[in-house]
DNA sequence: GTCTATAAGAAGATAGAC
DNA sequence: GTCTATCTTCTTATAGAC
């Protein structure tokens, strides 16, 4: 990784421990191994930095569409996977969701950036709230609309369905942010969830 | 209000908005309608303030016995309430917290501070699990395992039911907090929640 | 592209008059 | 208790040598 790169790639940690503006430009080259005044080569200025970063999160969540098919399926074009879809896959792909969101590298930094930086910009807020609940929503109603359709889960209000399957999810991605230690204790629950909600709403064949 | 709480109403708004450090004694005195060197007349430097922000919260939180008896039941005390709850009492009981959280004055913003803080300050990622995870869960199961006993809910894994109706109340009020402009579509959802929640736990009476 | 030296300015805090 | 003036420190950013 390349100078400009290693700039990016620390600030992204340490903009997702304190917020922007805990962090000096001196600690950021600290961390490359170099001297402040040669950030400046690499970028204009401070506010630079985070533009890159969040250029680069723009640029890799186009690349992933939406980071919504974590599962490696698409729903819209490969609806016959759902027609019968067992409970293992279900907890398959939850934990998945789970697990790319917490761990992705990029991923899991800048969420928390969003989540430090949400109240004083706006433009945080509207990404956050694509990212971590109106788009995950919308493609989890996709798939379950998909699923009661088929049969597979019973005739209840998909809205409600998706709510209750995607809200623990993401109340419990949020505490491993927090407290990274308790990701078993979550991970626990997520499975156990899954499995309740699979058995709540599960179909008759 | 004399101007040693002003300073802190004011700088507890701020630093809900912005962070601690995106906050300077000037503009928290140009708030209170003073200026910065009068600030140092009620405490000994920003950082005072502060700690008299967590002080202040630590005694509210204490006074209200950990914001639990917002429904004004107290479920060990006054178990008999359960025995004959209503789903309209539920839904009560869920939007009352939910908006008690939401739009209590000093909670609402306090929680904005955790939010903000908690990735770099260890004692807020604790007062915020225990506020906002911890114990609402604990206080929510203990109510359904009554109600369990009671034969009000099917007799179902309480700790998922508690998971299960606990995530969306608390992942619609980190919406609410970010977009209050969603407040209602929130509102509508958590209701809507409750009583499909109602739908599938409740028991056979 | 990296360095040392340093300018420029912001922000926290103090001194002392009123 | 509040003010104006000022100090100090910290932080961003630039200048110019190598």
């Amino acid at each position: 990784m390349d100078t400009k790169h290693r700039i990016i790639d620390e600030s992204l940690t340490l903009f997702s421990q304190k917020g922007y503006a805990n962090v000096y430009v001196g600690e950021i080259a600290d961390r490359v191994g170099i001297k402040a005044p040669s950030l400046y080569k690499h970028f204009k200025n401070k506010q630079a930095i985070f533009d890159a970063i969040i250029d680069e999160m723009n640029r890799r969540y186009e690349e992933q569409a939406g980071a919504l098919d974590i599962s490696g399926i698409n729903p819209v074009e490969d609806a016959s996977v759902y027609r019968n879809i067992s409970e293992d896959k279900l907890v398959e792909i939850g934990t998945g969701l789970f697990l790319y969101f917490l761990h992705d590298d990029y991923t899991s930094r800048f969420r928390k950036i969003l989540t430090i930086e949400q109240f004083h910009n706006k433009e945080f807020a509207n990404i956050y709230s694509s990212q971590y609940m109106d788009g995950p929503i919308a493609y989890q109603k996709m798939l379950f609309q998909l699923m009661v359709t088929n049969g597979v889960f019973k005739e209840e209000d998909v809205d409600m369905m998706t709510l209750q399957f995607y809200s623990p999810i993401y109340m419990l991605l949020t505490l491993c942010d927090r407290e990274p230690a308790r990701e078993a204790e979550a991970l626990e629950l997520l499975k156990k969830h899954i499995r309740q909600f699979s058995k709540i709403y599960g179909g008759t064949h």
